[in-house]
RNA sequence: GCCGGUGUAGCACAGCGGUAGUGCAGCGCUCUUGUAAAGCGAAGGUCGGGGGUUCAAGUCCCUCCACCGGCACCA
């Protein structure tokens, strides 16, 4: 037998026979580290403590100190115990897969009887007496009949469906749990003992398709978070309570910004409140695309079908799409309309009117566009997914020579939009062409080195998303994260070659021919509803000031100060700031507390001195002190901290 | 659309086969108040819609709708 040099994080080296398993490494260290160890990284690969080691490699052991390995060791053996414990319960469940995903896992399982609450309860109790059990974990590669006859012996045929998806060649790796069996590519811990039994909590049952296809059976998926320790799981069910605080359906409520009902499923009520936040943003919105040489349009809602059909969502699209019939009771012909479910097929009408030159291009048309779709009842949250809303739509028709510029402008405008709205930093995805798709290569090539060199000039990396490009061409989508760290993507980058063609779009060139322009479709908020439930969650309701629906309050502690309370608001509303009077028969604690769950950003309270003295007493949310000013002092202030960025 | 859960007063919730309850908000009265909930009083609900079982149904069954959590979808 051979012998292996394996070299060590600290650059020394030794040398074992070929073959040697990471554990016999860290037993020759010391009996600690190989009751510690729970894994290695071999050559940076994450290595079982049981895999052996054929040629020469850096070696490293992992502890329950190394962060990466052990949290995914911990979620990855929990999802194994978990389908243990499961099938231990009810030996006649199928069991499937179980990966780690962000903070834990989840299993699949086939059950005729869904899981209840209490059923994750009892679950969780057997988890910790397997844990407790402290079975080793062992390994055994097996071939694939073997494999096969194996499962369809124990009934388990998911198991053999994912025996056969194994790629030749590949190992098929069996792994025992003590007497528990499952097919895993590992690695896995020493042994259940070394699980966390404090550190783990089952979350919830949802259903899922087997393999994510919604033609096959539906299974019953159990999530589960799992961390280091019991305060690491501390923090994060802490972390839930806060995100669940700034859930916009509870703060539009709480704030009286919109409401949704029955009737009118995914379409928002727009509020006095919300609606102010809605304007505001809209006007802003407005201001940077004059500011950045766009024209703004508006197209018709109701459309007939036959444009759909010629820009091809017809056929596509058909089901999502609210159709509105008009019949002969009506109408001389009966029609079939669709309440447009976006807004390009329109915008390259107004383009085809009148003959159009190259000298019109770049030609960026925009549109607070107005679009339903009928989205899957299932597909519904909140104002984030809805069936009504109104995007931040514009068209860049332009020659392909310009699609570099005119990317490079956009993600100008559109990371000085989102520095404005508080969000400083985004992401950028590139999608480049997939399998199926329209347009030739050449001009494939053109697009997509377009698209990178501008994102590259404007200083942004970006993350490559391989085939995931539309049909038409190439597109970026933007990403922002948020104050909790969510993502959320709003921007959009799409290059098409092929709506110009259906809807026969041209300009006539230099050389006195006809030409085909590039359309680019380009949004940076997506959707108003959506971007401002975004906000709303960002800023945990605590708008900045500009954006706040009610901005000031002017709150009178005596009855005596009400006059002054109410010439306080007019110098405040005529300076252009959201303010009103609050001269209710309450005390000020009340006042305070209700209008700071309102999430006011600034209260001014007026009594007898602050009449006396022609000041008020200035309050902001979120903090204990006040400050006593003079009025004049205060309109200034306030004016100009409501005007929007771009006026300030 | 699929799986599971939920739907009781404006809001948050209790009641789970025998004449609909609590807190807050709202309304009335008293209090003129100094920075996160003053006190008292009178009200307020065809218990998501429809159908069924029963002497009797928020309570049990069926069905539809909406919402919530996932999955699938997202031009």
């Amino acid at each position: 037998m051979g012998q292996i040099t394996l070299t060590f994080p600290d650059g020394n080296r030794k040398t074992f026979p070929a073959g040697t398993i990471p554990a016999q490494v860290a037993a020759s260290i010391s009996t600690s580290l190989a009751k510690k160890a729970i894994s290695a990284q071999v050559n940076g690969q994450h290595f079982d403590l049981q895999w052996p080691i054929h040629e020469d490699a850096t070696i490293a052991i992992n502890t329950m100190q190394d962060d990466a390995a052990a949290l995914e060791l911990i979620r990855h053996d929990l999802a194994h115990v978990m389908a243990r414990a499961v099938q231990e319960l009810w030996p006649d469940v199928k069991v499937t897969i179980g990966p780690v995903i962000e903070n834990g896992w989840y299993y699949d399982f086939d059950r005729a009887e869904p899981f209840t609450p209490e059923d994750l309860g009892q679950i969780e109790a057997k988890m910790k007496e397997i844990i407790n059990r402290r079975d080793p974990v062992t390994t055994e590669i097996w071939d694939r009949d073997r494999a096969v006859k194996y499962y369809e012996a124990n009934n388990e045929p998911y198991k053999v469906e994912l025996v056969g998806m194994i790629p030749e060649g590949q190992p098929i790796r069996m792994y025992w749990h003590g007497h528990w069996q499952d097919l895993c590519r590992g690695p896995h811990l020493q042994h259940t003992g070394q699980l966390p039994a404090d550190a783990f909590k089952l979350m919830k049952v949802a259903g899922a398709y087997w393999r994510g296809d919604s033609n096959r059976p539906m299974l019953q998926r159990i999530y589960g978070v799992a961390f280091r320790n019991r305060e690491a799981l501390k923090d994060y069910l802490h972390f839930l309570e806060e995100a669940e605080k700034r859930d916009h359906r509870r703060l539009g409520r709480e704030m009286d910004l919109f409401h949704m009902q029955e009737e009118a499923p995914g379409q928002v009520f727009w509020h006095p409140n919300g609606w102010r936040i809605y304007t505001t943003l809209q006007d802003y919105m407005r201001r940077r695309q004059n500011a950045n040489g766009y024209v703004e349009v508006n197209t018709p809602q109701v459309v007939d079908r036959r444009l759909w059909e010629a820009s091809g969502h017809w056929e596509k699209y058909q089901e999502h799409m609210f159709i509105v019939e008009v019949d002969e009771e009506h109408a001389r012909e009966k029609s079939v309309n669709a309440l447009k479910p976006m807004n390009c097929p329109c915008h390259v009408q107004i383009f085809n009117q009148g003959l159009k030159s190259y000298r019109d291009l770049p030609l960026r048309m925009a549109e607070f566009g107005s679009c339903n779709r009928y989205e899957p009842s299932g597909a519904l949250h909140g104002i984030m997914r809805v069936r009504g809303f109104t995007q931040d739509d514009a068209h860049i028709f332009c020659r392909e020579s310009q699609i570099e510029e005119e990317t490079r402008r956009f993600i100008a405008m559109l990371s000085a939009v989102y520095a404005d709205l508080g969000f400083e930093k985004f992401r950028v995805k590139f999608s480049d062409r997939p399998d199926m798709r329209a347009g030739s290569d050449e001009v494939w090539d053109k697009a997509e080195a377009a698209l990178q060199s501008a994102t590259e000039a404007a200083g942004y990396a970006y993350e490559l998303n391989p085939g995931e490009g539309a049909f038409y061409g190439p597109k970026l989508e933007f990403v922002l994260t948020d104050a909790i760290g969510r993502d959320w993507q709003c921007g959009t980058l799409q290059v098409d070659f092929v709506l110009p063609e259906r809807l026969e779009a041209s300009y006539i060139g230099e050389d006195g021919a006809k030409h085909r322009p590039v359309m680019l479709h380009r949004a940076i908020l997506g959707s108003f509803e959506r971007f401002i439930g975004i906000l709303i969650e960002n800023f945990a309701g605590k708008l900045p000031f500009w954006l706040a629906p009610r901005q000031v309050v002017v709150a009178s502690i005596v009855s005596d100060a009400d006059d002054f309370v109410r010439e306080v608001v007019a110098r405040l509303v005529s300076a252009g700031v959201r303010a009103e009077a609050d001269i209710r028969n309450e005390k000020i604690n009340y006042k305070v507390r209700e209008h700071s769950l309102g999430k006011v950003p600034v209260i001014l309270a007026i009594g007898a001195r602050e009449v006396e003295d022609r000041t008020v007493t200035l309050r902001r949310l979120g903090e204990q002190g006040t400050q006593t000013v003079a009025l004049d002092a205060v309109v200034a202030e306030l004016a100009a901290a409501a005007l929007p960025p771009d006026l300030a």
